[in-house]
DNA sequence: GTCTATACCCAGATAGAC
DNA sequence: GTCTATCTGGGTATAGAC
């Protein structure tokens, strides 16, 4: 699906996934998509039914990402704290596109988040793919009753490391903060 | 300014204030606006020239409702100490609009990091407002050197949670984090 | 200061030729 | 499957009467 890119649907979903992280879903135009890919406005409609259709593919699409990076994790190491730290780590790997557009998956989420229930519980599940990933490998450490509580806390720091560091466009504070939550996540993980 | 709200201006402003709270910026109309004051759409246009200026004036209006809480929490104690603890706390006083509509500080800079610089810096002085008040309170106990890193860190935890207790609709979550925040906040500051 | 009518544009969406 | 031409609605913004 992502790898090839060859035919029109995929490079439709690939610029619009592009596009509304850059520009947000509401201020991402059909002229947008089209200028961006070549293909003419009217083209869309054979693929898409409506904008929200387009959406939706982009969200799977953006799902799909997400496994393969926690595959990258599993990948990195085959000890799930050091998959853990892995993940952490993505603050700095995508550090430049955290400062100039926040989180992908917490920008998206804070502006469907004003709109209709079913997109938002769309985008929700996008969460809970990162959330039952983190939630398991603590299973795995062995913070058996405390793993979902603590899977939510991981998520939440990391949430606000982004929002800041968008909001002041501060790669200062991200890479102290990436620092932070490493060096907290080792000692959590270790005196288990 | 906000007391009275008699006049046009001020009902304009607070109207907008809410819908683009609820609604997201780009998702409210003049239409909307209109109907929930009852002043028509061509009425706007004697009070700002275009839409980007309800949002300065919106902006300014938050700032001082900004202000306000800030006072507030003053008024609440004369001791920095408390008077932190009691920021926090407005997780709690404010667990309904969070859970529905997010941080609308925090809401509004993702949507408008997407947008023109010029907008983007707007909000981003509203996060230095509670920044620079907390980082004053955090000086006062001692925590000079420590003071302005702090301030991030604490503004980044109230961050993470409002946006994953909003994906979620979860009050539990934010009621425990807030819980939590205080403690961690607690422990920190008599430490010192 | 207040309100109505309307201009103008661009959005999403459709019809139908090729 | 691809592309052009076009419709329709709602958006911001304006002109001007009262």
């Amino acid at each position: 699906m992502s790898q090839r890119g060859s035919n029109n649907r995929d490079k439709i979903v690939q610029a619009a996934d592009q596009l509304f992280y850059v520009n947000g879903y509401n201020q991402t135009s059909f002229s947008d998509i089209a200028e961006e890919t070549g293909i003419p406005r009217g083209n869309f409609y054979y693929y898409f039914k409506t904008k929200d259709d387009i959406l939706t593919a982009v969200l799977d699409y953006r799902s799909h990402l997400i496994e393969e990076m926690l595959k990258a994790c599993e990948q990195h190491s085959a000890e799930p704290r050091e998959q853990l730290i892995y993940l952490v780590e993505v603050l700095i790997r995508e550090e430049d596109n955290i400062i100039n557009y926040g989180c992908p998956i917490g920008t998206m989420s804070t502006e469907l988040s004003k709109s209709s229930v079913p997109l938002q519980q769309q985008v929700a599940a996008l969460f809970e793919l990162l959330r039952v990933w983190i939630e398991k490998k603590l299973s795995l450490i062995g913070f058996s009753h405390r793993a979902q509580a603590l899977s939510m806390e991981i998520l939440s720091r990391l949430q606000g490391t982004t929002v800041l560091a968008n909001v002041y466009h501060d790669v200062e504070f991200l890479k102290r903060s990436a620092k932070q939550h490493k060096q907290w996540l080792t000692e959590l993980l270790c005196n288990n």
